[in-house]
DNA sequence: TCAAGACGTGGAAACGATCCCACTAATACG
DNA sequence: CGTATTAGTGGGATCGTTTCCACGTCTTGA
């Protein structure tokens, strides 16, 4: 049971009472619409200053329908990209007087479904969600709440949602033909989490430019702690490979650890770029080379088709939002101070 | 306007009125408290599930006086210090059916009570804050709301309020001591935001360590962007310090930038001490020795004390939770292997 | 002079739950 | 047999707002 204040808080019509005004004057004057007379509105105010009202925001919202609140489910906030993903969406929802509540997930769908739910219930107004898998099994509850939801990074298989993404494929395309450009042939990729849709359309990337050049693949998706194991094994390979494309930041980490461990060096003796940029990339020698994701385009375009959908009248037709990634050229991948 | 749906939810009326119940009665059934028979219990739960019911936390919240939210006010959630400290939090409130929503200040008091402030509108149950500055200007606010408060990482100068702190001026003490310890003589310390009261305590360590020495202070607080600067003019000195203590991380962070950018050798050249692990410190070569706080810890025993105090039927004294710092030994120090 | 508007106001009915109270039936106990 | 006690139920008041409606009192302009 929660302390109770000796005189508990004071309401509207304690307010209003003090003031010597009707119920509604008093409403009419603190929310600013409708008519109220200049000299009550002053005596209300006095009122208000005397007794430290502070308005029941859980009331007005149980009335209006309305709580200026964005549910943002997320599975973790391990990195720098999901910090600055979410920071943006915040700053921008905040501009328009929305509060955001953080849900992380852990990965874990289950989790997801229960935090989305339960935001649904606490009748939120918005919801921006990283999904785990893309056929999210809350979906059904999203549509007949008829919450307006953005999803990031991962669409849904329900094309009646928006979604913001970055081109995965495209990115990691780039950044393989960007080592073929360099002269390499055995470029070896590594990642984790294949069931994440931005892992496989990387993956795809990767396919089709080695394909394209003629190239094999070695290709291997595994568990966070057995990257090192697996680097290990590349170096001593007989023709190892030259360079090493990281699929996501934690792979990146990983591999990294791993070759500075080993005192590899490079980019003579390996080559190596990443998807995702990683804290310690500027600082490492050498520098390191990344496709840099638009972390913070993406919350804000995310949060701004959020608030679309909030003020649209009607039901609005599910759109996708396709970002560009870059290619931050460093000297791992053997550039030189470009 | 947020959109309708054409039928908008269904509500515990609708599900009684399809069960054949009373309002009463199917409130009782759903909450679990209280008398309702097994076959009436039966129906009322076949009604929510065609109808697809969910309650509406809301008003009932409203009624019951008691939202399971609770509110988490910090600066910035820069590095991983904050992010571990609110996963911990967020992990023990998680457990006790709370919900918590977190909301940034940017190291600005006036947001800080800005958002206090609306999170108490909203009824919190409890507020967990990392406070900008000791005389926060909403501790009224906070006393006739009376809401439970916990404060990290920085006391109030309230009494009444809790606190969970680190041993800032030990830990500094400590590492500092330990350099002296390798014989080092100029010993520079490094910091910003001097009016941080953990800053301050930490300045307080570096001197009394160096005082009991006999040893001379150089101990420079700026702005992040001058630290480049500064090392630079303490390697031109005709007797430059030996080694560098960093006050915090982001200082931390800034110093090794310029270190290693100077290819200065560590620590023959210049050993180095860092309050706060910074994310590149394991990989950098040499590896930083670090004084590491408990973040974790910190998140938990605050988390757990707010609990406490939301529980608890009478007012409780304020108590401050003092936690220990640890130093990691690693190779920037001077150590080696250890 | 009178109707139409603009101003200004108070009161009551929601919003969607909880929960107390009153009431019935059936069982138990002396 | 009378009276507690327990199990089960329905209804209404209530939480603190907003908002609609009715009703005044002034200005206007024709």
């Amino acid at each position: 049971m929660a302390q109770k204040s000796a005189r508990s808080a004071p309401t509207l019509v304690h307010v209003a009472r003090l003031a010597g005004v009707g119920l509604g004057t008093a409403s009419r004057a603190l929310s600013g619409e409708g008519y109220v007379g200049k000299e009550t509105l002053a005596r209300i105010h006095a009122a208000v200053e005397r007794l430290g009202y502070q308005r029941n925001e859980l009331a007005r919202s149980l009335k209006t329908n309305r709580t200026y609140v964005i549910g943002i489910v997320v599975p973790d906030i391990g990195g720098l990209f999901m910090v600055e993903l979410i920071r943006a969406a915040q700053g921008v929802l905040r501009q328009h007087r929305y509060m955001s509540v953080i849900a992380f997930t852990d990965g874990n769908s289950d989790i997801e479904k229960e935090e989305v739910e339960y935001l649904l219930r606490r009748q939120i107004d918005g919801l921006l969600v990283v999904p785990e898998d893309s056929s999210a099994s809350y979906l059904s509850s999203l549509q007949t709440a008829n919450v307006p939801v953005v999803f990031f990074d991962q669409p849904v298989s329900d094309k009646d949602f928006d979604a913001v993404l970055v081109k995965n494929r495209h990115g990691a395309r780039a950044a393989v033909q960007h080592l073929i450009d360099h002269g390499h042939q055995r470029i070896a990729a590594v990642g984790v989490n294949p069931h994440l849709y931005s892992m496989k359309k990387r993956i795809e990337g990767y396919r089709e430019a080695m394909k394209q050049a003629g190239l094999r693949e070695q290709l291997v998706v595994t568990r966070p702690e057995d990257i090192d194991r697996q680097v290990d094994e590349w170096l001593g390979m007989k023709a190892p490979p030259t360079a090493i494309f990281g699929l996501n930041e934690l792979s990146s980490i990983k591999a990294i650890e791993a070759l500075l461990a080993r005192k590899v060096r490079m980019p003579e003796q390996m080559a190596f770029i990443g998807f995702d940029e990683i804290q310690l990339g500027r600082f490492v020698d050498p520098p390191l080379t990344a496709v840099r994701q638009p972390a913070a385009m993406i919350g804000e375009q995310a949060a701004n088709r959020l608030l679309e959908r909030i003020e649209a009248k009607e039901r609005l037709p599910g759109k996708h939002i396709m970002l560009d990634t870059l290619l931050i050229q460093r000297r791992s991948c053997g550039c030189n101070g470009c």
